[in-house]
DNA sequence: AATAAACCCAACCGCACAACC
DNA sequence: GGGTTGTGCGGTTGGGTTTAT
């Protein structure tokens, strides 16, 4: 039948946002909240594709979004959850807090991938390189390695559902994850010696939760005790007197503008579901 | 200092799917 | 039930920056 287009393509402009441009979606998102995307650019004055839009504001100009190279563990973590759910970005991405799922994915193209490869283990298999018995060996040791490492970062409350009956992964119908392209040999063995390694992750990754970012993002946990006003279509506040700061701090970390309040959020609620702190 | 190569990441594109009419 | 619309996702690309020669 055809897809139009996401918009219309004459008089959109495309390519890098202006410093005006992230002002007019900051300013429109804080008094309107997430609403329609493909209204957004009309209504906030913005010569955009919606959906750049909402690309923009979700990649970008969140006030909760990290910024900065991922940690050693933040790493760890991507690379056991790719090895369990593959080039699922935004699943991963939903397990770690204030990144986005392409920060991750750029992440894992440019960086952990090439590490992977360097340590002898194909990026997409999570499989040892060489067939050969010796190396068979030795990558079984690092990845084990690697894969126990990622385990202490997980929420200690996976543990607890271990004994679910089946497990999601088994029932998925998805065919991205790399555990199903391994063959009936010692490989797969091997493969799923590790994978079995941390069976309930997949049943709580599984589980259709709200994320910790949007959990914060929509709590009432505000900083500095706001005049925050739950609406239909999201939160409103008297940022918008304010909201200068995000545009002249969009560059920096959340350290930088005083939204530490969000970290010491999230590190609570990290806390509380006894993953490790990044 | 100039140029080429490699790296990195923001942004775009097209597809899939759910919701709606 | 079928068409349309809105949104989300993953793959890819363009171009700016950094590093090597």
């Amino acid at each position: 039948m055809g897809r139009q287009p996401c918009c219309d393509k004459l008089g959109v402009k495309k390519g890098p946002w202006t410093a005006e441009e992230d002002k007019k979606l900051i300013n429109f998102i804080l008094t309107n909240g997430q609403c329609c995307w493909r209204a957004v650019p009309k209504l906030a004055g913005l010569r955009r594709c919606g959906k750049s839009c909402r690309l923009r504001w979700t990649n970008y100009l969140r006030p909760d979004l990290k910024r900065g190279l991922l940690t050693e563990s933040e790493e760890q973590l991507v690379i056991d959850l790719h090895a369990r759910l593959g080039n699922r970005w935004s699943k991963i991405a939903a397990r770690l807090p204030g990144r986005t799922d392409n920060e991750i994915k750029n992440h894992w193209n440019t960086h952990i991938k090439k590490k992977l490869l360097r340590m002898g283990i194909d990026p997409v298999t999570h499989e040892p390189l060489h067939k050969d018995q010796d190396d068979l060996i030795n990558k079984e040791t690092i990845i084990s390695s690697h894969t126990n490492q990622a385990n202490n970062n997980l929420p200690q409350s996976t543990t607890e559902n271990s004994s679910s009956n089946s497990s999601p992964a088994e029932n998925s119908s998805s065919s991205s994850s790399p555990n199903e392209n391994s063959s009936g040999d010692d490989q797969s063995t091997l493969i799923d010696s590790i994978c079995n390694v941390d069976e309930s992750l997949m049943n709580s990754l599984w589980v259709d939760e709200t994320p910790l970012i949007d959990a914060l993002w929509n709590s009432d946990q505000v900083p500095d005790g706001g005049d925050y006003i739950e609406n239909g279509m999201g939160v409103q506040s008297n940022w918008e007197e304010n909201c200068s700061w995000l545009l002249d701090c969009q560059d920096f970390g959340v350290h930088d503008f005083g939204m530490d309040c969000f970290i010491e959020t999230e590190l609570n609620a990290l806390d509380t579901l006894g993953m490790e702190k990044i």
